[in-house]
DNA sequence: GACGACTCCATGCAGATGCATATACATGCT
DNA sequence: AGCATGTATATGCATCTGCATGGAGTCGTC
């Protein structure tokens, strides 16, 4: 019996350590540039244009925050307050939620559009210059693909299921 | 005349966008789960385990904080900071450099390493069900080569090279 | 329609981070 | 030697984050 599924720690094996050392060192790597670029530009974090993008994206510009939480991986907490800020900032603006009080939408302002669109100058030339530069369109594919393996839950694991006969 | 040299801000491909968001997202993601784990398990973050194991690995499980900063993508003010609460944990210890006094070395304690060694325990399991179970060794070592060319400075761009003739 | 359980968002407080700058030492130039 | 310049680490202060908890609103059940 092999495949047993207790909790035993398994080792990974040095291909798979390799690969999570690669993937946690490249991405800090890449995002410190990223930011350096859009700081020197004066412009804010990518967690502010992730969000504003992503209210831009959402029907009429407007989600919830728990919405919001979810698309960016945002505390909930820490959403609350980064909102407050670029509320401060008038970039979005709070309205309420139609039919349930405890809610609220999440609307963005034409001024943060405006600022999401500045940014992406800045934000996309970066991209190409970190990734495109260094990837084909056939590597960036396949990087993708390897990627969403990972997101991926463990589908019922269909593997070895032929062997149950029954 | 298309591969102009000069900073007109580039459009990155789609494959391109696709694969930066993909990057950035599975590493938010999979750090999270991994850090939950070590949270549950009553351990410090990622952070504290990949400074032990830096020092670990160097010469006598010293090294200069300087060192430190570009094995882990340190800010300086930050691991200065970082160093005085571990030291205080009694996990590392200052001591001074030979021949220069304003460097120091740091050097691991005994329960740095013992600490190093429990956590590994815990992470290498987290690595193994998020990373180890999602893809087999061969896509691993695809993913790992992918990512070290985005770490790979350009070197020298020699593509179209041969168009100039002379 | 009232109570308990739950969901959504906000917030007080402690601790961590970013930024600018300080401190201490080293090194090179004249 | 003396001074300007550079390097290594620390720190004051403002801001941001994490954690626990609070307050308001909803929903299901009786």
């Amino acid at each position: 019996m092999q495949s047993a599924s207790n909790k035993a720690p398994q080792e990974p094996s040095p291909a798979v350590i390799k690969a999570w050392g690669r993937l946690i060192r490249t991405q800090r790597e890449l995002v410190a540039r990223i930011e350096a670029e859009l700081k020197k530009a004066g412009f804010p974090s990518l967690y502010w244009y992730d969000l504003l993008l992503e209210l831009k994206r959402g029907p009429e510009g407007r989600l919830t925050p728990k919405e919001i939480e979810e698309a960016v991986l945002f505390e909930q907490y820490n959403l609350s307050r980064l909102l407050d800020r670029m509320e401060g900032e008038g970039l979005v603006r709070r309205i309420p939620y139609p039919g349930d009080r405890r809610r609220q939408l999440i609307e963005i302002t034409d001024e943060g559009r405006a600022l999401q669109w500045r940014m992406w100058a800045v934000y996309g030339n970066a991209i190409n210059q970190f990734i495109g530069a260094k990837l084909t369109d056939k590597e960036a594919g396949q990087l993708s693909a390897l990627l969403l393996k990972l997101l991926q839950e463990q589908a019922a694991r269909p593997d070895k299921i032929f062997s149950r006969v029954e």
